[in-house]
RNA sequence: GGUGCCAUAGCUCAGUUGGUAGAGCAAAGGACUGAAAAUCAUUGUGUCCCCGGUUCGAUUCCUGGUGGCACCA
């Protein structure tokens, strides 16, 4: 059976550098899972595997989208699927690699089937969430689909906004959608985990974030100012610099919130990757002890 | 040197008409099904600067000290 190896850990770990490692072993591309690489042009901030890299081995989602796209997990799991169908028939063995939580979860255990909302919709609760606030649509969300309601995280605007589009678009409840059912994949999955210790990974956030700014972060933020409204540029590296840009923040204080909220970013990582049992841990050094263990599991 | 103001959580500060304290931020944990590097929610954290006085009781009032800031010399 053809088997898809699923390489993460939180940001700064050293994923890169150890799916390179994997993806040459077993001479088969890289499948990134990576939310915001995804998007052409924010190579420095998000830390996106460099030219030779990339031509060390070929990788999909890097770079392909435009600032204004619309993407989802659910897009993703279908991209991913539909590449895998014909990627396999050449590499038994796949590589997906990547810290955007969600989007392996969508790969590795599926999403339900719900409506892609239209613009229209979408605009429309919008405008109602921001003239009639949160509290009125958990109150009209209450009526439509209490079931939802009960279990939902109503102060999430998101999460409320969400289930409010759907009801208005399908005329159905939102939670006769959700299904939150894992589906069976045609492939064997392995998880492996990178992690070090939490000083470790800090000190690398800190230090990758200096490089950036030699690297020159700023610049290419500006390049983004004039788009800084799309979600894609609602990115850690982006957003401290469009305060510095307006004015709002002093490079340094910028540069230093850029640390923390990336250092915030890895601890949620973390927090989403304990509740999985079915990751192997290993610390990024020891890529030898990581390929053995794939070959034993294949 | 003089005068005034200030000293409380890791940081910025509020407060107690005298009964040993609380916000924001940070931190730590958590949630997560079509925007997820997003979004949301939970929880602490104290010699209340030091010595003494008054008081049943002082972080709070008073004397003195130390440190900081401002103004005047």
């Amino acid at each position: 059976m053809n088997t898809l190896v699923v390489l993460i850990g939180p940001t700064a770990v050293g994923k890169t550098d150890t799916s390179i490692a994997i993806a040459e072993h077993f001479a088969c591309p890289i499948i990134s899972a990576d939310s915001r690489q995804m998007y052409r042009g924010m190579e420095i901030g998000t830390a996106m595997p460099g030219k030779e890299e990339l031509e060390r081995c070929r990788h999909y989602f890097v770079g392909q989208l435009a600032p204004g796209d619309y993407y989802s997990a659910a897009k993703y799991e279908e991209d991913v699927m539909a590449l895998l169908k014909k990627e396999f028939k050449d590499n038994p063995v796949m590589l997906m690699s990547g810290g955007s939580m969600m989007y392996i979860d969508a790969v590795c255990k599926g999403i339900d089937d719900i409506p892609t909302v239209d613009d229209e919709t979408r605009g429309m609760i919008l405008a109602k969430y921001e003239k009639e606030g949160l509290e009125q649509l958990a109150s009209e969300l209450r009526l439509l689909d209490p079931e939802y309601y009960n279990e939902a995280d109503i102060k999430n605007p998101k999460r409320v906004m969400h289930a409010l589009e759907i009801c208005y678009m399908t005329g159905k409840t939102y939670s006769s959608f959700r299904k939150r059912k894992t589906k069976e994949r045609p492939f064997n999955i392995i998880k492996i985990g990178l992690q070090r210790d939490r000083e470790e990974l800090y000190e690398r956030i800190n230090r990758r974030v200096d490089i950036m700014i030699e690297q020159g972060l700023v610049e290419e933020v500006k390049k983004f100012e004039h788009l800084k409204h799309h979600n894609s540029l609602n990115t850690v590296g982006y957003k401290e610099i469009f305060k510095y840009l307006d004015g709002e923040w002093t490079l340094p204080f910028a540069i230093e919130k850029i640390k923390q909220n990336t250092r915030i970013y890895s601890r949620k990582q973390v927090t989403w990757y304990r509740k999985d049992e079915d990751i192997a841990w290993f610390h990024p050094d020891n890529i030898e002890d990581i390929i053995k263990y794939i070959e034993d599991k294949i």
